[in-house]
DNA sequence: GCTAGAGTAGACAGATCTGTCTACTCTAGG
DNA sequence: CCTAGAGTAGACAGATCTGTCTACTCTAGC
């Protein structure tokens, strides 16, 4: 009898995984690797082992779904990031974390480029709400970047760096994709980034 | 009767226009437009006026004739770009005028980012050969620069410097595509290519 | 023990999509 | 004139996809 064990070893909490997290990590990973429309509800329900019904009693529509799919996926990034960047001692070297963070990224089996440049493009015009999506997470690492460039080159120019190096990831993000050479293409952008900002103030290595 | 009133002034070519040629043309604004997944079969032969039996007389499946529609995306994309180059004066003008010519793209009604890196997003693993297509292309673009580059930094560092436009480049499609800013997007592009080549031979102005 | 809530399994409706096929029409060339 | 080739219009098959709904099961708390 392979039907589920349920409740053999822990009483209570470790059983009750919190189905829609679980949903949403799922979509999450799929999605990445196969596009939205490339990846159908059922495909996503099968690799969850849920219900459909339990999909859409947390969710209205599909387009909910990849909506708190992107809001995940942009909590993550922002997490993942900061945890690696916080590794490094200087405010150069931080900087250079986000370049290698993306290098370990385009290296992943299934890497299949930026889940919200491909949201824009995949619906673009046709769903402003997921395109908002986009737009807010890149925002929100361009004031990531422009955080860690305040001390490198001073708070009036970081914005304008931090847009400029943002472009630089955006840019690296599709090299890899199509090219493959993941290494080469966030190595390429942190050479640039670096030649770009020039002499650093000489307190920073 | 609005039944199309077939040969009337010409008694020859001008009427056979050439199905397939408008097929490819017609799926390519669609596809450019809507995505691959999103735009369907149907869609493309009542746009272009054609009935689904001559589109498989002409091609085996939907990803053939997306796979032609790249290859004649990409020989527009070459003849336009090199028009807008050949139109410039000097070495420098000439590579500035690719920034521009991207800058004119982006500002289209329709932009939703390169037909390549989409092809790439979309079929991730799926379809090798439309892959490779993107590859090629990239890598055309990535030629066309080097020899734009021969003249101003020397046949030695043109291939590695094209290599980073063309990450600029790339750059510049994303943030157009999200953030909507099309101008600000090829210009900061063309900004920090001008910086990164950094002084150049007296010659050029 | 019992009940309410949440989940499962899966049938089902309705839409849509790719690709095939038939029957008809138009045109060019001999 | 007549025929062959190409195209049109559209029905059709078969797959797939989103979203709904029913019937059953499990679990937690009273």
């Amino acid at each position: 009898m392979p039907r589920r064990p349920a409740s053999l070893s822990a009483p209570e909490a470790p059983v009750r995984v919190d189905r829609r997290a679980h949903l949403v990590d799922t979509a999450l990973r799929l999605f990445a690797a196969g596009g939205y429309h490339g990846v159908g509800i059922d495909t996503i329900l099968a690799a969850a082992g849920v219900a459909k019904k339990t999909l859409y009693s947390h969710f209205p529509s599909k387009n909910a779904l990849i909506a708190e799919v992107l809001r995940e996926r942009d909590r993550r990034f922002l997490v993942s990031l900061a945890a690696c960047v916080d590794a490094g001692e200087t405010p150069l070297a931080r900087l250079q974390a986000v370049f290698d963070w993306h290098a370990c990224w385009f290296a992943e089996a299934d890497f299949a480029g930026c889940m919200f440049l491909n949201v824009a493009a995949e619906f673009h015009g046709a769903e402003a709400g997921l395109a908002q999506i986009a737009r807010d997470h890149k925002q929100a690492v361009e004031a990531f970047l422009a955080c860690l460039l305040v001390p490198l080159v001073g708070p009036e120019a970081a914005p304008q760096r931090a847009a400029e190096l943002n472009l630089l990831l955006d840019g690296a993000i599709g090299v890899a994709l199509v090219s493959g050479d993941a290494e080469g293409a966030a190595a390429r952008a942190w050479d640039m980034a670096r030649r770009l900002l020039g002499p650093l103030p000489a307190v920073q290595g």
